[in-house]
DNA sequence: ACCCAGGCGGGCG
DNA sequence: CGCCCGCATGGG
């Protein structure tokens, strides 16, 4: 067990906010831990007041495993510059105050992928399932043999395994008119396209690139650069967002994709992303957005 | 039964 | 460009 000291850190909001690591990991029972599965490794990650504990079973560990808790929980962000630049109003200081220490996550730009071109049209508890039952049908098993406990878990579908499956598969698994999207954007990244490589774009560079593929539209290569990549200027904008905007800032009055987009450039610049999340989060839970968690 | 969900692609004007 | 529609599926 290997633990750091955090502060403006809360890993329950944190894996509990709908974000990949949300789909595809395992949260404890109290809601304050985390189990997900990290290469070939399971790594499990609890908060505990200003502690944050972790341990891994598999080749990862040590130094190794600290950089990994501190890169997926972006713990180097400097919350007090996150908070100051986002709590431009009321709406957004209530939403802070509510969800104080939610950070973004940093997840592979794959799995974030594909966790959001599931999550069009859909439900966070629906995606879950998928994903779930998408790891159960097509991730690589690993079994474990540590100090005498042995486990087995399964990781993350790689695009290859995903690109062999049929439609009719992925549509059995609850993926519904997704599938196809499913399919073909695993065969693009399994074959030509590097998504890794895009990482050295530009924002706008790599979101056009991200919009050429199947499945990934506007919102869903925002969520990629931000869960994906860290860009945390992107500013993903799905029905609960637009409508918190709306409300909030235009008198209810409805506004374009476009619109929404250049407000929230010119009023959260550089953290435009951890705005969206604490603002979608809180709108969600509220009495106005009403939906379960 | 009815409505909606972390939207996208395609067709039309 | 903008607008509108269909889309699979399950929970509230």
């Amino acid at each position: 067990m290997r633990s750091l000291i955090v502060s403006d850190f809360d890993l329950a909001h944190t894996v509990q906010s709908a974000q990949p690591l949300a789909f595809f990991g395992d949260p404890s029972g109290d809601g304050n831990g985390v189990t997900y599965a990290c290469g070939g490794s399971l790594v499990e990650a609890r908060q505990a007041g200003s502690r944050l504990e972790y341990t891994a079973y598999g080749a990862i560990g040590g130094r190794r495993l600290d950089r990994e808790i501190a890169a997926r929980f972006r713990l180097e962000d400097d919350m007090r510059s996150v908070y100051a630049a986002i709590e431009t109003d009321a709406f957004m200081r209530r939403a802070t105050k509510r969800y104080r220490g939610l950070r973004i996550t940093k997840n592979g730009p794959w799995e974030t992928a594909l966790c959001f071109v599931i999550s069009q049209f859909n439900n966070v508890k629906r995606i879950r399932g998928i994903v779930k039952r998408l790891i159960t049908a097509y991730g690589e098993e690993h079994a474990l043999d540590s100090g005498g406990v042995r486990l087995s878990f399964r990781s993350f579908p790689e695009p290859e395994a995903l690109a062999k499956a049929g439609v009719r598969d992925l549509m059995a698994h609850g993926a519904g008119f997704r599938a196809r999207y499913i399919k073909a954007l695993a065969e693009e990244c399994s074959g030509s396209v590097d998504l890794g490589g895009l990482g050295g774009k530009g924002y706008e560079g790599a979101k056009e690139a991200l919009m050429e593929l199947d499945g990934i539209g506007d919102k869903v290569a925002d969520c990629i650069l931000l869960f994906g990549y860290g860009r945390l200027n992107a500013f993903p904008i799905d029905t609960w967002v637009q409508r918190a905007m709306e409300r909030t800032y235009f008198g209810g009055r409805r506004q374009s994709i476009g619109r929404l987009h250049e407000f929230a450039e010119k009023r959260w610049g550089p953290y435009a992303g951890y705005a969206q999340q604490y603002m979608f989060w809180a709108f969600r839970n509220s009495g106005k957005g009403r939906a379960g968690v």
